[in-house]
DNA sequence: TTGGGTGCAAACTATTTGCATTCGA
DNA sequence: TCGAATGCAAATAGTTTGCACCCAA
């Protein structure tokens, strides 16, 4: 039990404030989902999400978890990345990267903006306008 | 609704013999499926093949049509597009190129090969191994 | 003939939705 | 208080699977 407030990377104060910078109103099962997620950089699915959350005691729904990240994709403060048809992953680092995705193991791994960049960007369809980039390097178990 | 006349851009034949060259048993529903995709390049979901096959009379069941799309992908006759979380689409274009996601219309549209390139492949995660790079520029209807 | 291929429907899984209840400001 | 947020379960949608039948080689 003592564990769980040790390794706390950000506190709950913390949180708070960020959602409501983001215009999201900090309810109890919203904190709890974003300590998580804000705890650290990683790539999570709404189901990893649901266990973690709920891991000691039910606390928050399958249906709020669903709500609650498409919430934080559209404010911003996660980002959906569409890799594995089966599942959408939530990254909670919104900083500009890309991804490797180990087609294996299902994982995915940051690739720092600064290692990969397009030489150039093609005219977009006339009539629309850029939204994002989204580089995934598909690898697989190294084979010998 | 989109027009089924065949063009003969692709004969029955042809068809076959790809699907030989390619290991393929060239089944009767196989085949119909095959000439849709190769009629010409383009982005068609499971969904989307199935009405075109099935569009004057029933000819592949549903089932047929997922085995089939995967069984193809899976010998490289046609080539995955993870882009939108609700469902996959089979690019038969097989030939180095990335896309334009348009996340209003659902559309995906071909960038050729040589108008976006890495400027440098980042070192791969040890012990795997590149099996493909896939670069999508999302795109929403422009605002005016 | 005969094992791979197909059809059908049921099963699955991730995600969404309707609605009554509860909670935050 | 009161509208927003939540929980629950049922509903969706895409995809997969089990199994009996059929067809390509």
């Amino acid at each position: 039990m003592e564990k769980v407030t040790e390794t706390q990377a950000v506190t709950r104060e913390a949180v708070i404030e960020r959602l409501k910078a983001s215009g999201v109103t900090p309810t109890q099962q919203r904190v709890e989902i974003a300590q998580i997620l804000f705890a650290r950089p990683q790539h999570l699915s709404a189901d990893q999400v649901l266990a973690i959350v709920n891991a000691e005691a039910p606390v928050v729904s399958k249906a709020t978890v669903y709500n609650t990240l498409g919430l934080f994709a559209e404010k911003g403060l996660v980002r959906e990345v569409i890799v594995d048809p089966a599942k959408v992953f939530y990254d909670s680092n919104t900083s500009s990267h890309h991804h490797f995705f180990n087609v294996d193991t299902g994982t995915l791994m940051d690739i720092d903006a600064g290692q990969v960049e397009l030489n150039a960007m093609p005219d977009l369809p006339s009539g629309t306008v850029a939204e994002g980039v989204d580089i995934v390097i598909r690898v697989r178990e190294g084979e010998r």
